[in-house]
DNA sequence: TAGGCCATCTGGTCCT
DNA sequence: AGGACCAGATGGCCTA
């Protein structure tokens, strides 16, 4: 190709010749590769953000089925994330407590015997709210240092607890005499009445 | 106005 | 490669 030998060997190119007329080229197809580059890395965050607001709400979703299987409050509000999963907890917790007591204290079968389940399901919301005193903060009795169950933090290693070595949570031991059908202390081997 | 809560975006990591 | 999950950052809204 002599045209191209002779262009390339020496004189200055002249504005818009062939040499020129490829750098443009190639400059522009880089261009465009960048630009699509750029949408493609864009499309593929907008449809990730999407995937990840989807599960969030899933999440929310999830979370506000939880608050509506657990008891309300008089005022009603709404539980935040937080306070929802532990009081969960603990209201699992004292579910699992209130059925342990009613086996310790209560005649084997007939099923008349068996705590009735809103009655051990009341006593454990009350177990596991109280004490939801006026004006004080939800971290006080759904979070993790309650000063109100100092000895269960203490038993934290007990496998009946709700309380963790980490994450001490308000457990419910007063309270659980809130539900009359039980007695006041059952330590256990305790006769019942 | 400060602080708490929340939704959303984002980049990194892990898994399928 | 693409999706799921996670944690940090950011900004908006609300309340004391």
């Amino acid at each position: 190709m002599p045209a191209e030998a002779a262009s390339s060997g020496g004189a200055a190119e002249p504005p818009g010749g062939p040499r020129e007329q490829r750098r443009r080229r190639r400059g522009r197809a880089r261009a465009r590769t960048e630009a699509l580059l750029h949408t493609l890395k864009r499309s593929r965050r907008v449809k990730a953000n999407d995937r990840e607001r989807n599960r969030m709400h899933h999440l929310n979703a999830a979370l506000d089925e939880l608050r509506s299987v657990l008891p309300t409050f008089p005022d009603d509000t709404k539980l935040t994330k937080i306070e929802t999963l532990r009081f969960a907890y603990n209201y699992i917790w004292a579910l699992s407590e209130t059925l342990r007591l009613a086996e310790q204290c209560l005649p084997p079968p007939p099923a008349a015997g068996l705590l009735p389940a809103r009655r051990a399901a009341a006593a454990a919301a009350a177990a596991a709210a109280a004490p939801p005193s006026p004006g004080s903060d939800a971290g006080s009795w759904l979070s993790s240092a309650s000063p109100s169950a100092p000895s269960l933090c203490a038993s934290a290693s007990g496998p009946s607890s709700p309380a963790t070595s980490e994450d001490c949570a308000y457990a419910p031991a007063e309270s659980l005499r809130a539900f009359r059908g039980l007695p006041a202390a059952a330590p256990p081997g305790a006769p019942c009445r």
